[in-house]
DNA sequence: GTCTATAATTGGATAGAC
DNA sequence: GTCTATCCAATTATAGAC
């Protein structure tokens, strides 16, 4: 059962040789997305890492702390290499569209879905847990879209009195429930109304609330 | 230490003589909203209630099942004695603003919070619970926003494709990332913007999106 | 650093007296 | 129905060999 015993014999067999820390952490990762903090024990993680348990508690001091590491790390990797730079601030429907469209997308990704679960449920007991989250996802969010609104209201395709309001509410406006029924489990759920279709009438609510005269029909 | 020996005097002496069952509920609705369910042992909620561990489970078949009184007592007790009737669908401002503050000041309760997130953080755990709160709350609150906008359409002081979808658009517009924040325990989301300015941009909003001519303008 | 084996504590659930 | 005292399984964390 054991795979050498002679000397440490680096045959790549399938397994990529990652490295200890690595496997600790993808298995701590898969572990604590699906189950929670309190659901999952260590000799789970230990096992599913391949390694024993003394080993993990070698790389980490304790359970906490390879929570906070799991979680820091999912937080920082979600939005990472999202460029708005393609934006067209005189198209401001297909702009919006793409930004709605990537938002919805991303909060809907099961990944997501389980982070926010997970964070939402142990803020009390971490509290460092929310501040990270915000920072790494729903406020850069909102700069980003925030920063092409100020573009379309400095082109003048937009009537904007207050950007960072109007983010706001374009983010909610583009997750109304949907987000909630997602995170909820309900049944049929995901195919309710389509991710398109959500987008397109969130996009024109918001045109037809903010859009200069030209733009206002479709 | 003990209160009597000899029979059971029935002295109210300041806590109210609630039934144990009572006791036991609100101890269990106190410490699992506070930490969650694997967070709280029974120990504890048996310490709190003023009874012994056997007598809770006289009274409730097991850890799961005293939970699941608690969670769906508690999405019962939330959207009750609410009615709509009270709105005029010639005054649609005042009627929206009334229908968002309402919603608002709901969400962002502190029980309502707490609610929130452990039902998220155990809808995995407990699948029926996602339904049940489902149900209990966004569900209802949709259906009488719904109910109030097709009477404004009928009534002609708004224009709406589809009411179901503009009652999901208003609530996210309503929303935005308010509860998100206080759900993360942000320091500061209790100060950030008033209530009052949330809900008076999202009533504009909504009404600059689907009023008709004449209310377009404030 | 990594393993096996184990210590030490906690927590869900129950037995039996009253 | 209620209590005290206890059982038993699971879990975090560590000791000691290699």
């Amino acid at each position: 059962m054991h795979t050498s015993g002679h000397s440490q014999a680096p045959l790549p067999s399938q397994a990529p040789p990652a490295s200890k820390t690595e496997s600790i952490l993808a298995a701590a990762k898969e572990a604590f997305l699906a189950g929670g903090f309190g659901a999952v024990s260590m000799d789970t993680i230990a096992r599913e890492a391949g390694v024993s348990k003394a080993t993990v508690y070698a790389h980490f001091a304790g359970k906490e702390e390879l929570f906070g590491a799991v979680i820091g790390r999912e937080c920082e990797r979600r939005f990472t290499g999202l460029s708005i730079g393609e934006l067209d601030p005189g198209d401001v429907r297909a702009s919006l569209t793409m930004l709605a469209r990537r938002f919805l997308e991303l909060v809907l990704s099961p990944d997501a879905l389980a982070l926010h679960r997970i964070i939402l449920a142990e803020v009390t007991r971490f509290p460092v847990l929310g501040e990270v989250f915000w920072r790494a996802g729903p406020e850069r969010n909102l700069s980003q879209i925030e920063t092409f609104l100020q573009s379309a209201a400095a082109a003048g395709t937009l009537a904007l009195p207050d950007t960072r309001l109007a983010a706001e509410q374009f983010v909610g406006l583009v997750r109304g429930e949907t987000q909630l029924r997602h995170l909820l489990r309900l049944e049929g759920a995901t195919a309710m109304p389509g991710i398109d279709e959500i987008v397109a009438a969130a996009v024109d609510t918001f045109i037809h609330a903010f859009g200069v005269r030209a733009l206002g029909r479709r």
